[in-house]
DNA sequence: CGCAACATGTAAGCGGTTACATGATTAC
DNA sequence: GTAATCATGTAACCGCTTACATGTTGCG
């Protein structure tokens, strides 16, 4: 499953431009499926080209013709096919747990300036997915309801973790074990 | 931070091959990052020119030299560079949740078998999270503890977190909302 | 006056994955 | 006998990131 899979997947819930689309990477995809521009785009032109999506070109005064993208009945077949992998990965890639494997080779300032860190990021992430509530959730399928409340519990049970476990990276503590 | 870059932290525990680190990256990295051989042994060749480690060539009969790794000097310098970032990343990529926010395209049978999947997978992680703590992580330095109690956390968050809201995923009961 | 939002794209490069290649030893 | 473990590597490929390129409209 890839960037081009995810557009295609979107574009079910009505047709959108690579820009709006971008919007979704950045908020409701954001937290487990990050794209750029320069992964959407070609991944747009590249469906079309596979007659996965249909293309229509309005013109705009300005601003580059926006360009709004259809699944077609291909695109639906093709996307089917794409969902029926039974086991589906979920990666984490963090170099946040890399720095903190080493962290007795740093300073403890350096060290509360990560853990700081993250626990912004988790901060960040609750108030999206508050937000995103907020401006109707109900009409989203359940899928996505489930997908915003991994997110929201994975999110709560980091932050947690962080801060309750934050004193075992100072080195006068060398002896305990972690909360758990 | 890189392949490269953990490899240099790995051995900052003691000199090692690449065999022993890809071990390391199946058992406690793996859980938030993953390298295969195609990436450790192109590692140790460029941080070996690179004078960050030494070399040790050990011949074995009927297998290929055993090439034993240390960290020098300079490595360690150039780790505790590598180490200054003050807000290091922590990405998750999941064809898990991409895929789940289309549950409503696909077959319940279909949906059940993604969802065990992804709850034998923290069973396995989480048997593997025993396992470490039994074979002695007493000796480890707090920041690998701290960083297993947090694999140990999340696995745990998101095992409970589908276990307890699978049923949103149902067709049958589009109206639910998640359990928190 | 400057910044954010709107809007699309290209191209180089990087880092990692996958498949391939080889082969002895040990345990079941 | 066959699978797992030990042990190292290369090369092609793939997909994504980053930087670059361009330009208008509207808000504060």
């Amino acid at each position: 499953m890839d960037v081009k899979t995810v557009c295609l997947g979107m574009l079910t819930d009505g047709e959108a431009s690579g820009y709006d689309l971008k919007k979704h990477f950045e908020s409701t995809f954001g937290h487990f499926f990050a794209a750029g521009y320069g992964s959407i785009y070609p991944a747009l032109s590249s469906l079309a080209e596979q007659g996965l999506v249909s293309c229509e070109h309005i013109p705009q005064e300005g601003k580059p013709d926006r360009k709004v993208y259809q699944i077609t009945t291909a695109g639906h077949t093709y996307l089917l096919k794409a969902l029926e992998d039974p086991a589906p990965s979920h990666k984490v890639r963090s170099e946040f747990l890399a720095t903190m494997c080493f962290a007795h080779l740093m300073s403890s300032e350096q060290v509360e300036l990560v853990l700081d860190s993250r626990i912004e990021d988790t901060e960040r992430y609750l108030t999206m997915f508050s937000k995103i509530e907020c401006d109707g959730m109900q009409d989203w399928p359940p899928g996505m309801r489930f997908v915003l409340g991994f997110g929201r519990a994975v999110t709560e049970a980091v932050k947690a973790y962080v801060e309750n476990n934050r004193h075992l990276l100072a080195e006068e503590h060398k002896a305990q074990t972690a909360i758990r």
